[in-house]
DNA sequence: CGAGACACGTGACGC
DNA sequence: TGCGTCACGTGTCTC
């Protein structure tokens, strides 16, 4: 009797999260409630506790389903808990407002910039060391044949591409093909990397670094 | 026996939301446990029904307090129903995402808004003195709708991808969408920029001269 | 009174 | 083996 349970085991743990609406499978809840009330020979009683249980059901599925479309908007998701799922929301949001205000930031310089008659200033103050590399999603996956695929999805801001570029080959991979490419404001990075499995989480692991260190190149980030 | 819950209801329908650390009121439940099972006669049993209870238990506060630290980091929140917390924070967050799109196309547009008059070398120091870009064949082309292609290729030498990139970031063109990619040694990179028929040609001339300048800046090949 | 929202204890499952 | 996580049914409170 504790099988409709288990299907929602499956739900969270393996694979099928791609068609969350249809697990409508309740459809003999009622059958199943009258069974329940076994102590309560009153008919009115039982309807009332099914009622409460499909009811119950239903806000449990709303919350679900409303859970999982949060996690749908946040990238770089990596645990399914429920608990890291808000966890990994909150830090996506405190990081688009800081995100944001670098940004506006940069508008209020460029546009300052602007208004000054002095093309040269304004430039170099906004290359020098601004707008550091936002990364929205960073997936590596070991795909067989000694190859590891690297695919860097960031915002495209003032000399990111470089920076990208510089990233990459500073690393001193051996590197099969990359590709990169950019549209709407996003940045797309594809890199084939000749590399074992047991060797990509710690490319992961130095990828992040690398782009952090030069991010922040005051902080000693180097191991 | 019930009493603890309604603590809770408080928790969540009342004005004590301020101090969502200092409910632990929970010390007397290894009492409780062991009223709570009267049918397993076994110690070790009812210690582990304990156990799970607890860990239940504090399993259930801690996504409470997320789903609490999440409704904080959101602004405007109506409605306290933890769906309702949730729906509101995915709405956030896609507000969030429109919003970055608007702001970065103002960069964009402010960026080159800049271009127009800078006759002045803008990167005065790229350095790199070692292996040139050898263009290996460059193609501009004018496609309707205000787009001018640009393909090139050159060999693959040693942060040619960083120059690349570089260059065209220098000359502050209206960039729809680019890309790069790299395979056997070579190098190619296409480029759609918003453009006139008539700039095509001033187009392939600027680039061909930025990339003589940077393959040797000693040479006063700007213009 | 019912409808909705919540916390609770419990059994099950996976690591 | 325990430990963490989950869905479930139930009792209780509020509107």
């Amino acid at each position: 009797m504790e099988n409709i349970g288990d299907e929602y085991k499956n739900y969270w743990e393996t694979n099928m999260f791609l068609q969350t609406q249809e697990l409508d499978s309740w459809g003999l809840d009622e059958a199943l409630s009258g069974y329940y009330d076994s102590s309560s020979p009153d008919g009115a009683a039982s309807s009332a506790a099914s009622k409460n249980i499909v009811s119950e059901r239903n806000r449990r599925k709303k919350l679900n389903e409303r859970l999982f479309a949060l996690r749908s908007v946040v990238p770089n998701i990596s645990k399914m808990d429920k608990a890291s799922i808000i966890k990994d929301a909150i830090d996506y949001i405190q990081h688009l407002h800081e995100q944001e205000k670098t940004i506006q930031a940069e508008i209020m310089e460029l546009e300052s910039g602007v208004m000054k008659k002095n093309p040269k200033q304004l430039h170099d103050s906004v290359t020098s060391r601004n707008s550091p590399i936002e990364v929205l999603e960073l997936r590596v996956t070991y795909m067989g044949e000694k190859t590891v695929v690297v695919s860097l999805t960031c915002s495209k801001r003032t000399d990111t591409m470089v920076k990208l570029c510089e990233v990459f080959e500073s690393l001193k991979l051996k590197i099969i093909t990359a590709n990169i490419t950019s549209f709407s404001g996003r940045l797309l990075k594809t890199v084939f990397i000749e590399a074992n499995e047991e060797e990509k989480d710690d490319l992961q692991i130095k990828i992040q670094t690398a782009i952090a260190a030069l991010n922040d190149p005051l902080s000693p980030m180097s191991i």
